[in-house]
DNA sequence: GACACTATGGGGGAATCCCCGATAGGCCAC
DNA sequence: GTGGCCTATCGGGGATTCCCCCATAGTGTC
């Protein structure tokens, strides 16, 4: 019997959570939380075998506690379940611990299929997530160690971070003294590092970025 | 023995209000739908007493399911769930149609509270809500200060949460079924109406509110 | 009825995105 | 020391988007 710690700050999806756990026979819920102290708390006195982790949590950005579980309670797997865009936030929550990163419009049966595997030690990632994340990998294996943004050259941060402050490509390219195509160029490399699909994800990406670092 | 359909395009928050109504002796759970087209159909099939509605449904604006409710079954008490911003959005849902307006994070207990004064045929707002919308009906109200946010149309901030999503303009024209030229007037429109100067900065302001706001 | 706002679109030119290149220098390896 | 590999710098060209005009129809408001 796996014991299950649920944090979320929505009652509701709480009682979602539990509900769905407790349909699986080799399942119990041993808790439930909804914020950063209450959460830390229990993992200390309940001793969870799993903790399920909202990332939209009031006070607290939820990466913030799986770091601080994982500092704590290394043996304790964590899930995290999240409605964000995914490719904003998968690779954080992997880095800082978390086995799994699940959407929460996903079907139940893929919910519990996610806490299975997580259970087992085993990462899971939903849909065309895992391609893009593992092609990322396969991309870094002669640098292992290295996240994505490390790869960037150091024009590519700078030009990274300029996209991030609102910059668009003329404003930088004037602002560098370079020819608007170039700075295209650097867009391009930019979005094949990181693995982004389009402009607009970089243009997402790149403030996203700027907003952590300031 | 109230029926009660339940919109919500989460599997889990569906399943913790299924629960939480199934637990009360007076009510059944009669239905449940993940998006707009799903709802209308079992709102006509299966005649609830009271439909529940995420105001965040992927296809359709939620405001949008609520009107077409109220003209084709005018009898049908509708509550919107939600966990956005309320002062945005709790006077458009009012006027769509809708009895209540009711913040996801808030307790079981209160939940089951709006369920039943909507189903009474009284209005339910949460909290502090209460007092702000009554103070804009009796004192001076009509539009002065006003947040740039509330001076946007029902259309516009749908498209703006479309926008902070990271939809480029042409996936948006498609997923609302519009032409890209009306996405883009709404586009111009809303950054007349924020004060923005390019749409740099328009997809900033956006992406930054949708990752604020829940 | 005059006026404002909303929602839906079009025209057209400028800017950009996105895929194809190219050139030149540095570095590293075999 | 030549052949890769990365970096930084640009270009062409078509697709897309941006940004300024504009129009129509419906819905309110005074």
């Amino acid at each position: 019997m796996k014991r299950v710690l649920i944090v979320d700050d929505h009652p509701l999806v709480r009682k979602g959570f539990a509900q769905l756990i407790g349909d699986e026979p080799d399942l119990e819920v041993c808790g439930e939380a909804a914020d950063e102290a209450d959460a830390l708390q229990l993992v200390a006195a309940s001793a969870p075998d799993l903790v399920i982790i909202d990332l939209s949590l009031a006070g607290g950005s939820g990466i913030n506690l799986i770091e601080r579980i994982k500092a704590q309670h290394s043996d304790v797997r964590m899930l995290v379940a999240s409605m964000h865009d995914e490719a904003l936030f998968a690779e954080r929550v992997l880095a800082a611990g978390a086995l799994g990163y699940l959407n929460k419009q996903e079907a139940p049966d893929n919910i519990v299929r996610a806490i299975h595997r997580v259970l087992d030690g085993k990462v899971y990632l939903s849909g065309e997530l895992t391609d893009r994340l593992l092609d990322g990998l396969t991309g870094t294996a002669r640098v292992p160690g290295q996240s994505p943004m490390q790869r960037l050259s150091n024009r590519e941060l700078e030009v990274f971070e300029l996209i991030g402050r609102g910059m668009t490509t003329g404003k930088i390219a004037d602002h560098l003294q370079l020819s608007i195509k170039t700075i295209e160029t650097h867009r391009e490399n930019i979005k094949k590092k990181l693995q982004l699909a389009s402009g607009q994800e970089l243009t997402r990406r790149a403030m996203h970025w700027v907003m952590e670092r300031d």
